[in-house]
DNA sequence: AATGCGGGGGA
DNA sequence: TCCCCAGCATT
């Protein structure tokens, strides 16, 4: 067999581009020997114990959330569980996990499954995207773990791995591109089952071995042909563009304060015991005033004489 | 495109 | 200490 074109016919094709190298394959076969036993994987796995394990692990790490995740679903196992329950309660077994507004757009997308879905969480991409809380990523991620569909499952995980394998970069950039989301659709395997498995094996690529700090490439199944790799392992090209979110002293540490004070009081919270949460006046009334806007904390009635007092909704 | 939004644990 | 973690909603 010759690559040479014949000298006569028509002008010879251009040379087609070099067949990229085969990402799907390594990844899939190091998953099926690498893949972690987590709870919301296993086969009596629900819809809907899937959907509550992508709410938590929306910025939660994968130990914190599974014993939670296990708490949830032995206590509200179906939406209807979870829309009937008061929302005081929601939050308490939220605990500690962080980003409470997760918890309560959890109940209210469990409302909505109840008053729309038949209480049933539904496979269609636009319908998973209208639920609250519910963007992108977790729409995706539903249609693939729990129904086994083909999507674009594109989180912090794949993001790197793709940024070092195919674009030889540390990380990848601080906010998310378009054109970072059509290449990764690119990727995905025609074939639904496959496509599930991959959107799997390259989160858990990225979260065990491709790591953002001391990554493992040792045990990588793409180091030879790891573009990241042939280039010698380059610092972060977006270091100077990442910003440290500060904590101590902010408006957020505040809010958790305040949250974490209503979470352990059986009844509600007088204004002055809050004073003393947290001193600096204007800061503990910003965060006061947040909380009550998002419905993460409401208003209790006092004597006419008293001053208000503070509780968790519902 | 940029911000705000919790909390904890490993390097 | 710093930084990262299966993001979302809002501006």
């Amino acid at each position: 067999m010759s690559l040479v074109p014949p000298a006569s016919g028509p002008a010879p094709a251009p040379a087609p581009a070099p067949a990229p190298v085969d990402l799907v394959g390594p990844v899939v076969d190091w998953f099926d020997e690498h893949a972690r036993d987590l709870p919301w994987r296993a086969p009596d796995r629900t819809p809907w114990g899937v959907l509550v394990s992508e709410v938590m692990l929306q910025q939660t790490p994968v130990v914190r959330v599974e014993p939670a995740w296990r708490a949830w679903l032995g206590r509200w196992p179906t939406p209807a569980d979870l829309a009937a329950a008061p929302t005081a309660d929601v939050l308490r077994a939220w605990d500690r996990l962080g980003y409470p507004r997760r918890a309560l757009r959890l109940q209210e997308c469990a409302r909505v499954l109840v008053e729309r879905h038949g209480g049933r969480v539904p496979d269609d991409e636009d319908a998973l995207l209208a639920l609250p809380g519910v963007g992108a990523y977790t729409a995706a991620a539903v249609r693939a773990f729990a129904f086994g569909r083909r999507a674009v499952v594109l989180d912090t995980n794949v993001r790197r791995v793709l940024a070092r394998a195919v674009d030889g970069e540390a990380l990848p950039a601080p906010t998310q591109t378009r054109a970072e989301v059509e290449r990764a659709r690119a990727l995905v395997p025609a074939q639904d089952a496959t496509a599930a498995r991959w959107a799997a094996a390259s989160m858990e690529l990225g979260a065990l071995v491709c790591t953002a700090r001391s990554p493992r490439c040792g045990q990588c199944p793409l180091v030879s042909s790891c573009a990241w790799v042939a280039a010698g392992r380059p610092g972060d090209v977006h270091a100077h563009r990442r910003r440290t979110q500060a904590w101590h002293g902010t408006d957020r540490q505040v809010r958790g304060r305040v949250m974490a004070l209503l979470r352990g009081s059986p009844v509600p919270v007088p204004r002055h015991v809050l004073d003393e949460a947290w001193p600096a006046t204007p800061q503990r009334a910003r965060a006061l005033a947040g909380l009550l806007a998002d419905g993460l904390v409401v208003e209790v009635a006092a004597g006419a004489d008293e001053a208000p007092a503070y509780a968790l909704p519902g």
